[in-house]
DNA sequence: GCGTAACCCTACGCACGAGTAGGTATGCTC
DNA sequence: GAGCATACCTACTCGTGCGTAGGGTTACGC
């Protein structure tokens, strides 16, 4: 048979792209679990023997695609906040780059976010990503302070940037949700709620709880 | 045989309680499909049969376990946070709950947003009870602004709501995993972060990007 | 004391999906 | 154009785990 082979044949590299968009894709929208190692396969148009032969096992997959979207999306923050510029400028620069790749890559967020926290396996690599964002955030807040002349315990600041990385996730969540809504506009809406926090906390303004 | 049996005989109502406890645990720590029915029916105590005839499929007893620890939670927040009460106070006290509550039901917790959250059946009902919470305190919000005279749009409301309840999320997150760590205080922790930011949009204090 | 309903079990059928065996075609090098 | 590596396929095996068939035992009403 010397007639036209119904699929091209494609050196390694594209090949491994596209499996891992399609594994992105599927497991975004099933989870681990209830995608299917054919329905991948079928999506990535290939045959399943390519994919184990490229990108291996089922779980090996899944981490393929965990560190592909989490270097993409910490690439993405880390090119726009600049070290040396002020804090205000570097949270928004930053904020602005990862509510714009949640925009464009929504299923490799999903992926990321929603799929990796719970499964037993991978919680923990998503954790590690995580707490260098937390890490990243804390030091960015611990520079504003002693510019001001200020300091707060280790723990306190790290349960903040906690709080400031949880509502930015929360938001992408509804991003995710809401093809219609500019993500620029929600990194501003974000934007509003953790600095106007922030800068009282810069400034020694906390609150107490009542005496009851 | 008259010897003494095995297993005691219990009412239906103790048993449905005993088995949605091991299943909350199971799923909680092993996510929807890596949990096995067989394990739940062990942890129970009780033979995988009556699991089936309780509770009825694997999806059927884990919507079970959503709603009744759904319900717990919003009934502990609902009981806290009494409408008559001033905003501030009324913020602070279901904080107080919600924190009190994750301390006391991990695991029940871990279901609801780190399970429920992926999976493609669950995750429209877990989203259902989120709205819930972010239209409580969207209501809260909109109610502080008007008696300052002030107003602002529907969305940005909704979307501060939602930050805020991603920030709590994100602090019940870390609260899970530092066992050590006081549900009170971080209550404290939360709300100085939410109504310090919070208080600043009340007054009209608003951020804006640079213009670069 | 005897039926009947509720409680509980052991032991299986069966489907689904991860991973593989074994083979074919195409291009590249010498 | 022979040899070899790479790209690719169809068609299986086999474990795992959901859900059930079929039957036993204790309490409770009458």
């Amino acid at each position: 048979m010397s007639s036209v082979p119904a699929f091209k044949r494609l050196p390694r590299a594209v090949r491994e792209q596209q499996m891992l968009d399609a594994a992105v894709k599927v497991f975004s929208r099933r989870g681990f679990h209830a995608a299917s190692m054919d329905e991948i396969a079928e999506d990535a148009g290939i045959s399943k023997p390519m994919v184990y032969a490229y990108l291996g096992t089922k779980e090996e997959l899944f981490v393929a695609c965990l560190h592909r979207e989490g270097t993409r999306m910490m690439q993405a923050i880390a090119g726009a906040a600049a070290p040396d510029l002020p804090a205000d400028e570097r949270l928004w620069r930053g904020l602005r780059a990862f509510f714009g790749f949640v925009g464009a890559h929504r299923d490799g967020w999903a992926v990321l976010y929603r799929q990796a926290r719970g499964e037993q396996p991978f919680a923990g690599e998503l954790a590690t990503m995580r707490a260098r964002l937390v890490e990243v955030v804390a030091g960015m807040l611990d520079h504003a302070l002693r510019e001001e002349g200020r300091e707060i315990a280790a723990v306190d600041l790290e349960v903040v940037a906690y709080a400031l990385v949880g509502a930015t996730e929360s938001l992408a969540d509804w991003l995710a949700d809401h093809p219609e809504a500019d993500p620029e506009k929600t990194a501003t809406r974000m934007m509003n709620v953790a600095w106007l926090g922030a800068a009282q906390l810069l400034h020694g303004v906390t609150w107490r709880p009542p005496a009851d």
